[in-house]
DNA sequence: CATGATCGGTTCTCACGACA
DNA sequence: TGTCGTGAGAACCGATCATG
């Protein structure tokens, strides 16, 4: 562990205000020289219209028309960082399909940026940036500096989304006993209550019973429900 | 006493096939 | 194409028993 990351690990799990969390990472990141940071996540449910976070030091004006525009359903990037772990650096390339998007960024002196997607255990989907105004990023600053900005993304995403997860249903740990777990798999495969019954060697109603079980800890309508929350939620 | 596992009866929902 | 009947599966309510 370089001595970067090891100066700042601690330090930054023991803060407990979002607000003076992502101010601790835009200083990390205006160290290694990126003046502008951004990070954004989407919460896992409710899966027909996932909550989005976003916090960043971007000038207001650009927050504002970023807004107004609505540039995050054409946002390459945020659409790169949804479905790839891989870095990805800006170019005129990849914003050839939003090139009013980009050419405001840059009138607002985003010029320079670098992205990557990641995702945990709890099905957070984030994306991390960071941008400046200043010269390109070369290939050789990009591999000097790609384990910063990875572990950077990394510490971004498990603190941020641990303030996002507070303030809502989904972040309140659910705790399945074994034998509603194993029962959930089964269901996972498609299996009915029973075949699950005859599986394990016990009633179709025991089955049923351990299944509305489930439903209420996961505060889920019906047994589908039950398990899609499981399974985004690492418990199968 | 709290928790987990087991079981029974009943009702509801929904997919599917038959039919006009 | 729309309606209706049927059956499988799901959901709900209740209870007892074992264990730490």
């Amino acid at each position: 562990m370089s001595p970067f990351v090891e100066e700042n690990l601690h330090s930054l799990l023991s803060i407990h205000d979002p607000r003076l969390y992502f101010s601790k990472i835009t200083q990390l990141a205006q160290a290694i020289g990126f003046e502008y940071c951004a990070y954004g996540a989407r919460m896992p449910f409710p899966l027909s219209a996932p909550r989005t976070e976003m916090v960043n030091n971007y000038p207001a004006a650009w927050q504002q028309c970023y807004s107004e525009h609505q540039y995050i359903t054409q946002d390459p990037t945020v659409a790169h960082g949804s479905r790839s772990m891989v870095p990805l650096v800006w170019s005129d390339e990849l914003f050839a399909d939003a090139r009013e998007l980009w050419e405001d960024a840059r009138s607002y002196g985003l010029r320079n940026g670098w992205a990557q997607g990641c995702r945990d255990g709890n099905g957070v989907v984030g994306m991390m940036t960071v941008a400046r105004s200043g010269e390109p990023i070369t290939a050789v600053e990009l591999g000097e500096k790609e384990p910063l900005l990875a572990y950077l993304t990394q510490v971004t995403h498990v603190g941020m989304s641990r303030f996002f997860l507070e303030h809502s249903s989904y972040g309140q740990e659910v705790k399945l006993t074994p034998r509603e777990t194993e029962i959930l798999r089964w269901t996972a495969e498609g299996k009915t209550s029973a075949e699950i019954g005859d599986i394990l060697n016990i009633a179709e109603r025991t089955v049923n019973f351990h299944v509305n079980s489930t439903l209420a800890k996961l505060n889920a309508a019906n047994k589908t429900s039950a398990v899609v929350q499981a399974a985004l939620r690492g418990l199968l």
